[in-house]
DNA sequence: GGGAATCTACCGACCGGTCGGTAGGTCGAC
DNA sequence: GTCGACCTACCGACCGGTCGGTAGATTCCC
């Protein structure tokens, strides 16, 4: 009964912190007043303001749980990856899809809202974001280290990573055109295939050295 | 007289113009009130009202000034580009001088209001972004069909083309230990390079075939 | 087992302050 | 003497947040 009556406490808590993501996802933090989002709840402001301690805790709440829901599902599951190449790939594979798939409107907040916080939340939620990047980063060097990839400017790299995928929520429609498997399929061979080097010959000139491209070395045997 | 009357007055809307751009770059649509605009343009706010209709026209023109300074200064100048690779690649050099150049806030706004105005400015504004992603997905096509990319969805191509260079705005800092021709250069090579294959071997397993890439025609001479 | 005490969840009403926007007046330049 | 630029003064609506109060479930004591 005990664990029962905390479960729902906790429960209801993250349904207050879903529905007012949603709001705040659609209309930006600025743009959602409480009054909306206790509307949206079901309740009056004051019963709101019950369950939560001010607009801005709300929000840090939010970003806090969009960022552990990030980590459990993409950082968490690559990290043990041996192969950095590999590594990357599957990392951008499971992020493009925390961000096509409609259910984290929590790290569309963190993406969109990246310089609302203020204080130590900001500087907290930051490093969290810090550490993904330096993840990232890390994994690049050692590529290149490998000799797995050509020497790349690490840092750009990472951020060219992030880019591409983290735009996504800018403009991609679930039910669009595009799916989501589409696009994370073209968007890892993009960065890592690259653009130039026909894999098979489409209209080569006949003299012309065309050459199916091997991965130099350690066996990364993948698509 | 006439004419320099009318001079001072459009150079007095686009100094309120680029002083409210520099506020709500800073602080976002809804976090800026017209009343710190005012202030910061040293006026009241009924001042301030006389030269502007209301707040959201406002962002409007905000929005339409930095488009056009981005079809000058990127779209105009790579349009007559003949080879589609070397128009994609100058057009990522200047989008990318633009974002990090810190003469263009009203890009900046363009960039993280974009969901902000709604209706008909929020069309208009649209269909001008619109028109750039065609741009760059008629571009990747033409490239794809001369042989000289390798086959890649070009609705993906183009996103992740923006995405890398858009994403800028988030993170790069002019006075960071990245110069912002450092970023070009780096992000450039990396879209169009790729990742794969060494142009020089460095640990490369001696049987394995590895072979200088050569553009299969068109000889775009360009490093 | 029943009543008093307590607690949780919530409400209506309200706070000081700010929002976008406006009416009407002043004043200096032509 | 007119006209545009700009002011003071103000509007109704709404902001984030708090107040005293209460319905109903739970717990405690006898």
């Amino acid at each position: 009964m005990h664990s029962g009556r905390r479960q729902d406490d906790s429960e209801r808590y993250r349904a207050i912190l879903e529905t007012a993501a949603r709001l705040i996802c659609e209309r930006g933090y600025e743009g959602t007043s409480m009054q909306e989002i206790a509307a949206a709840c079901r309740m009056t402001k004051a019963g709101l303001y019950h369950h939560v301690q001010n607009k801005e805790q709300l929000l840090f709440d939010i970003m806090s749980y969009g960022m552990g829901a990030f980590e459990q599902q993409v950082l968490e599951q690559v990290r043990e990856i041996p192969d950095p190449v590999e590594r990357l790939r599957e990392c951008m594979r499971l992020n493009i899809h925390l961000v096509t798939g409609g259910c984290s409107k929590e790290v569309i907040i963190i993406l969109h809202e990246h310089a609302t916080l203020t204080g130590e939340a900001r500087a907290f939620i930051d490093g969290r974001k810090k550490r993904y990047v330096r993840f990232l980063e890390d994994s690049f060097s050692e590529a290149v280290r490998m000799g797995r990839i050509r020497p790349v400017q690490p840092t750009v790299a990472a951020f060219s990573f992030l880019g591409m995928v983290l735009w996504i929520y800018k403009w991609f429609q679930p039910d669009g055109r595009l799916s989501a498997e589409q696009v994370s399929h073209e968007m890892v061979e993009l960065l890592f295939t690259g653009l130039v080097s026909p894999p098979v010959a489409a209209v080569p000139a006949p003299g012309a050295p065309v050459l199916s491209l091997v991965p130099s070395a350690a066996g990364g045997g993948e698509s």
